[in-house]
DNA sequence: CTCAATTTTTAGACTTATCTAATTTTACAC
DNA sequence: GTGTAAAATTAGATAAGTCTAAAAATTGAG
């Protein structure tokens, strides 16, 4: 018995996303105040979106221990999650913009209420399963390819081959960063070396060799093994 | 000296287009009851609107006269409009959505604040200079097309040759109408003749002869010669 | 020139989404 | 167990945008 489809405004879908995006990091409820830093807002602004959210019946709330998405409120998020990545990828993929520059945008377009519109842009990009940044594109029912042996350069044996499939962090400093050392989606890269001093890493890609990788690259860094 | 570009509101650009299209159509300024009918919405909310964005110098107002655009609510009204159309066009001819489907979506999608985008969107579509109803698009500088020679079908002598270059109304009733009719943009026809009773005449198309066009369809039917 | 129909504005209320500042609640370290 | 730092909430304010209902202003017909 689905429920009606509601509308919802964009600080509803904002911070159902928000939600969605920190218990997948944590595994958990996501905090009040978490939830306020990552949307740069109050806590006092958040305690009253998520009464309006648990009066929907989007999320579950126990004061203290976080807050969780129901069925129906992690459909929502889904949809906003599906939105953002396919635009990200028609930004970057037809319209030439750099994966360090469509986070905004793609904020304000995933808020266009229409799932024809995006079902239809999926279909015009050939059904992608990957956003620029490596994040799988959830279908019309939610569902998005799981990136199994997937793991973080930092985790990765010496002399393996592998290839990064996803980073963690989509900031544009972090991206511009990646760029700098010629870094991007499919790029190989075997480890050379690491250091337990500080957890940093030596590896070689074709382009360079003996580059060197600090330990917050590494953990942002998804790669797989060829 | 241009000012520092303000942000505006959805409601303010909404707005903004309204007094730009009434101006257009009665080549006076529109009155606070036309907005409201317009915008459906009530003349009391347009009131302070107006008060809005003449306090923003965005328009003029002469109580009982009209509301016009001042050159930089001109200027702001031109972008919307730009914007509006050249989602329309992508969403026609990339998404094989039908011309009377698009405008809602390109209602929300021309509020997208970013030029930069509407740039690449317009390059993406090898700028193309009128959107799915033969409207022109303006280009970044505001500039657009003029359609010289234009005229209603409604003006038409006997036994020319036109092609309908433009529909004045974008509405679905009419469009689905002009479907009904196998007319469309680029469609050629012959005025057969011309019945003074009720100012309706009859067409010939290649694919269908003796076409009876009312008065206000053929008011709504921008033609030119060919 | 007058006055009535129309247009426009005012006044006051409501909703959504924010904020600050103060207060309350609770987890958990000891 | 208990106290306290952290987390969360409440209370009250502000701003945008909208509404209804009533009042005010003006145009233009006659």
């Amino acid at each position: 018995m689905a429920s009606i489809p509601r509308m919802h405004t964009r600080s509803e879908e904002n911070t159902l996303k928000a939600i969605f995006t920190l218990g997948q990091r944590t595994g958990k409820g996501a905090s009040t105040t978490a939830i306020a830093r990552r949307l740069e807002t109050k806590a006092s602004s958040v305690t009253d979106m998520v009464k309006r959210l648990s009066d929907k019946g989007l999320v579950d709330h126990r004061p203290y221990h976080g807050v969780s998405l129901t069925d129906d409120g992690q459909r929502v998020a889904t949809r906003i999650i599906r939105r953002h990545r396919l635009w990200e990828t028609f930004l970057v993929n037809h319209l030439n913009y750099r994966w360090d520059e469509v986070h905004d945008l793609a904020e304000q377009l995933e808020h266009i209420r229409s799932d024809d519109l995006h079902d239809r842009l999926e279909r015009f990009m050939d059904h992608p399963r990957f956003d620029p940044h490596g994040d799988p594109i959830p279908d019309r029912n939610g569902n998005m390819a799981d990136v199994d042996g997937a793991l973080p350069l930092s985790k990765v044996e010496r002399n393996t081959l592998v290839h990064i499939i996803r980073v963690k962090d989509s900031s544009p400093e972090f991206l511009k960063l990646l760029d700098g050392l010629g870094l991007r989606i499919g790029t190989q890269l075997t480890v050379n070396r690491r250091f337990d001093f500080d957890n940093s890493v030596e590896v070689s890609s074709r382009l360079r060799q003996g580059l060197l990788l600090n330990e917050k690259v590494c953990a942002n860094l998804l790669v797989k093994a060829l």
